[in-house]
RNA sequence: CGCGGGGUGGAGCAGCCAGGUAGCUCGUCGGGCUCAUAACCCGAAGGUCGCAGGUUCAAAUCCUGCCCCCGCAACCA
């Protein structure tokens, strides 16, 4: 049978993980269990991603080299793929001999086709650092609305993107120095030659789902631009063969840590090496997971670069969507951020796989956790629904006058609930190989729901005294739904269902033994072993302390209310406030007023109020808070020298850019 | 007019492609059970399916316009 190579998105060695990246390693890891509970041979691999600017920088920030800096990370991600259980084939790193080799040898066959193009080109570079910038080293004020301290690429408050070149004020964010411009020559990668190619790639249904694909059609539009490849050092990565003091891209080398982590399995296993599993004719099936951030990198370059090279294009790219932490994108600064240690240390590592998995589709969308929502959907289906029924069965059976002997196969009483619950492993196995989690667990938890009712309706803890032998034949017949939740549980909780195998004293059915199980399917001569409790509930207070820190989103409507009498003084100091002077007021007609305020130094800003200001007036600016979507650009103004506003601000007593306190 | 996704009972979702009794989980309320991790079972309340128009015998579903939310924009990984 043809392996199946399948990848989860390489973790950038620059810091530690944080559960978001838990929701792809663990659609990855049901599925790769799934499939080889199916009886298919797969390689799951994957690596932690070391090149490029920043981590070059940051290990230059902490005084060691870049590769002592990577390795800290590599051990740190590879304890929280332990603790969640993440069994990778093999993960190896992209600093590697054999990745080396491989961006070696796919660059030559680049080359070799004629797909290797040399450009002169100018680049931003900051003298005081001496270093080449990249957009994301690049400050200044939005060339659209003026907005400060922006990226070199696109606006944060208005959505505008432009080219470094367009950037008022830009500045190097290394030194604080304004750009220089300097000439390099970079290598690129002719992607443009494969535009009909990638075209007829993404219109195949099971390459990736409709939703990114529909995106990258954008950029066809505008027809596809070819892709630097080249980095002029310092830069932490392989040096391009050939040229001097010039780097890969990392974004060209970390893809093919795929392959090169696939030649160190085979090495370490004896199998038959990368470059038979990935040649372009090999029968091996190779599905890429990742997070929809990256699909442009895995959807029109690297399929481009492996058709070049006459490798393996992938046969599906699995895309996911991001989480979302009390539905607000997870980030450092509002402190939304879970690390997976954290989490891992908290609750058992199961119940977030559980969680991912019944809130996970196979489309593009993102997935939420919030304490409530995370705290419910555990302790309902898992603990309750499945893991009670598990415990409640086997509690009664094991002790006397049961004693934890199983009766003989009743067809009249169970072998339709048994049925039913094996005719499930259809949908089940379809739902689990479609990367469809949520729809599994919804089939699984049916099937729990229904073996629960059975045990009302028989109630055989009534009958433990009247009629023991009609207990134990209804225990049992309960007994072959629990086997079979075994198996149709394993790739979401395998630490769990091990102890229910332990406690059933079986080893469950593989997903590719079902299609031939007939009832009775458990070995009834054989006793249980016994019985405890599987795993707690999450009690409110422990789903506090994950989510300590986490800011909780306001609800909807009435959770902002100004006339609230009293706020945080937390609150309140987080918004930056500063003196500025009205420098020009705009209005057109019908529309409300744009002031353009200095703000002191060469930080200018535009406003938007609701009635005219005079020029020369000083104001108060909140200077950290960001414009509602789709509300006319501009911060808010706080405050007002002739308005009714508590506190007028007088000209000659501050300067534009002073703080207010 | 940058591209894309979404708006369905209190919360989160399915249904939409192939129009025809609006479904699931959680929550709420009432009842049952008492084996089990206060778990399990039964029942009920609660929705003019974002707004407006159109097509149709019939629209959550198809078409048009609008409003709102979210994400992504190749030289950040």
């Amino acid at each position: 049978m043809a392996t199946t190579i399948l990848t989860a998105a390489l973790p950038y060695a620059n810091g530690p993980l944080h559960i978001g990246h838990f929701v792809e390693y663990v659609l990855c890891d049901v599925h790769v269990r799934y499939l080889r509970s199916s009886g298919e041979t797969v390689q799951f691999v994957c690596a932690d991603d070391t090149h490029g600017a920043p981590i070059e920088l940051n290990a230059l920030k902490e005084g060691v080299s870049p590769e002592t800096f990577v390795a800290k990370w590599e051990l740190a991600h590879r304890a929280d793929f332990a603790t969640f259980d993440i069994q990778f084939d093999h993960f190896g790193s992209t600093n590697s001999s054999a990745n080396k080799r491989f961006v070696e040898l796919v660059y030559e066959r680049l080359k070799a086709a004629g797909s290797i193009v040399r450009k002169e080109i100018e680049q931003p570079y900051d003298g005081k650092a001496q270093r080449w910038l990249s957009d994301r080293f690049i400050r200044g004020s939005c060339p659209n609305c003026g907005t400060s301290d922006q990226y070199g690429d696109s606006c944060e408050q208005c959505n505008a993107t432009y080219s470094p070149r367009e950037l008022r004020d830009a500045r190097s964010a290394l030194s604080g120095e304004p750009l220089t411009w300097r000439k390099s020559s970079h290598l690129f990668f002719a992607l443009s030659q494969y535009e009909e190619e990638l075209r007829t790639l993404l219109a195949k249904p099971e390459f990736t789902h409709p939703t990114p694909a529909g995106q990258l059609r954008g950029f066809f539009a505008s027809g596809l631009a070819d892709w630097d490849i080249t980095r002029d050092g310092p830069y932490f990565g392989f040096l391009i063969p050939g040229e001097t003091d010039k780097y890969f891209y990392v974004w060209l080398d970390a893809p093919i840590g795929y392959i090169a982590a696939t030649e160190e399995l085979s090495a370490r296993t004896g199998g038959p090496g990368a470059l038979a599993l990935w040649d372009a004719s090999a029968p091996t099936r190779v599905i890429h997971v990742i997070g929809k951030d990256i699909v442009y990198f895995h959807c029109l370059f690297w399929p481009a670069v492996l058709r070049v090279a006459g490798l393996k294009i992938p046969d599906r790219i699995q895309v996911h969507g991001h989480l979302t932490v009390n539905g607000a994108k997870m980030s450092k600064s509002r402190g939304s951020l879970i690390e997976a240690k954290h989490f891992g240390d908290t609750v058992d590592p199961s119940a977030l796989r559980f969680y991912f998995a019944s809130i996970l589709g196979s489309g593009p969308d993102d997935l939420d956790l919030s304490p409530d929502e995370f705290r419910d959907r555990v302790n309902a289906g898992l603990v309750n629904n499945l893991l009670n029924l598990v415990n409640r069965t086997l509690s009664l059976l094991e002790r006397a006058p049961l004693n934890r002997k199983l009766a003989e196969p009743d067809p009249g009483l169970g072998k339709s609930l048994v049925e039913g619950a094996l005719a499930r492993s259809g949908e089940i196995a379809a739902a689990y190989g479609s990367f469809d989690l949520r729809g599994a667990i919804r089939s699984i938890l049916e099937v729990g729901a229904e073996a629960n009712r059975f045990l009302t309706l028989h109630e055989p803890w009534k009958r433990m005294k009247s009629d023991p032998e009609m207990a134990r034949r209804v225990l049992s017949e309960v007994c072959e739904v629990v086997y079979l939740l075994c198996t149709y549980l394993q790739p979401v909780v395998p630490r769990v269902v091990a102890r229910i195998e332990a406690q059933l004293a079986r080893s469950a059915p593989r997903f590719a033994d079902l299609p031939g199980l007939r009832y009775p399917i458990l070995a009834r001569d054989q006793p249980i072993g016994n019985a405890k409790p599987l795993m707690p509930r999450l009690e409110a207070a422990t789903v506090q302390k994950l989510f300590a820190g986490t800011a909780t989103q306001p609800d909807a409507e009435g959770a902002i209310d100004s006339t609230d009498p009293t706020i945080a003084f937390a609150d309140f100091a987080r918004i930056g406030l500063v003196v500025g002077i009205v420098r020009e007021v705009t209005s057109a007609v019908g529309e409300p007023p744009v002031l353009t305020i200095d703000l002191g130094g060469s930080r200018a800003q535009r406003v938007v109020v609701d009635s005219e200001i005079a020029v020369g007036t000083s104001v108060v600016v909140a200077t950290n808070v960001l414009a509602q979507k789709g509300a006319l650009p501009g911060r808010v103004l706080m405050s007002r020298p002739t308005g009714d506003l508590a506190h007028p601000v007088s000209a000659g007593m501050s300067e534009p850019g002073d703080g207010v306190h």
